[in-house]
DNA sequence: TATTGCGGGGTTT
DNA sequence: AAACCCCGCAATA
């Protein structure tokens, strides 16, 4: 990654929330494969320039309870329909009670949304709504508890090559695997919001339109008010913007060119 | 087994 | 036309 790329592009955001825009990288990893730590699943919009992912949500206990040391169970949503089914019909690993899926409801009643799109040397990144739900494990969290749980399941229950497995594999990966479905509770959500709606960016012409003025970026991106019975919780991380030292700009000859979204390229200032 | 992206088809406004 | 949605398929791991 050159001095160039770094002003030129956005760190990777694995927890993107709110109206947000980033400019990733053509060689970033993670852009390249459309990653998000929450639940995204691919949704068709007609548009094979776009690539759009909506948000799943999140498996909770249905009784919310919480381990001795107050984290509570916070799964990652199957992303297939199919093995979403059957990861419902589980129970909670910590009280047996009915696990239960929380919708993502974070954009105008309908789930957080997230566009993709390439073009060569970039791949521009838009997210529209505000998740009014727990984060999710993340995927590596969770891909990390799957291969545990089959070691531990296809490992010998006695005998030398169990022994010798509990000395050649580092902790976590044989801990009880709901020591890593947990999050610390209580977590935060966006509530400090005034109770604005409509769409602030963008032209509505289309999803990831000609870019806003480049200076009119908001001064909050969560706009929406979460899910009631969040609202009294704080919100500690900070959403994540832009760095400073870019700006979007409308590149006009484009317009010329093509209607698809994504247009504006990003140029260092000063 | 599950994830990912594609695309046909549908509803609503 | 624009946004939503659901569904099945195929490639991949
Ligand atoms: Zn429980
Ligand atoms: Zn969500």
């Amino acid at each position: 990654m050159s001095l160039q790329d770094l002003k030129q592009f956005d760190p990777f955001q694995e927890w993107t929330d709110g109206y947000v825009r980033y400019i990733y990288s053509a060689e970033d990893k993670n852009a390249q494969r459309h990653l998000s730590g929450w639940a995204m699943r691919n949704t068709n919009n007609h548009n094979c320039q776009i690539l759009k992912k909506s948000c799943l949500g999140v498996v909770l206990c249905s009784r919310t309870c919480s381990s001795p040391d107050g984290s509570r169970l916070q799964l990652r949503p199957a992303i297939c329909d199919k093995a979403r089914g059957k990861q419902q019909k589980k129970l909670c690993p910590l009280c047996s009670a009915p696990l239960e899926l929380v919708p993502c409801r974070g954009h105008s009643g309908y789930p957080v949304t997230n566009f993709w799109r390439v073009d060569g040397r970039a791949i521009f990144f838009q997210a529209k709504g505000v998740h009014d739900h727990p984060r999710p494990e993340s995927k590596s969290e969770t891909e990390a508890r799957r291969s545990s749980v089959k070691r531990r399941v296809n490992s010998p229950p006695f005998g030398l090559k169990r022994r010798i497995m509990d000395t050649q594999l580092p902790g976590p990966a044989l801990l009880p695997c709901v020591d890593s479905l947990e999050q610390p509770y209580p977590q935060t959500y966006p509530q400090t919001y005034p109770p604005f709606a409509a769409e602030p960016y963008y032209s509505s012409h289309n999803a990831l339109g000609e870019a806003p003025p480049p200076l009119h970026k908001p001064a909050n991106p969560r706009l929406y008010v979460g899910r009631h019975g969040y609202e009294l919780q704080s919100y500690i991380s900070p959403p994540n913007y832009p760095p400073a030292h870019s700006v979007s700009v409308l590149l006009l000859f484009v317009l010329f060119v093509s209607p698809a979204p994504f247009l504006e390229i990003r140029v260092p200032v000063s």
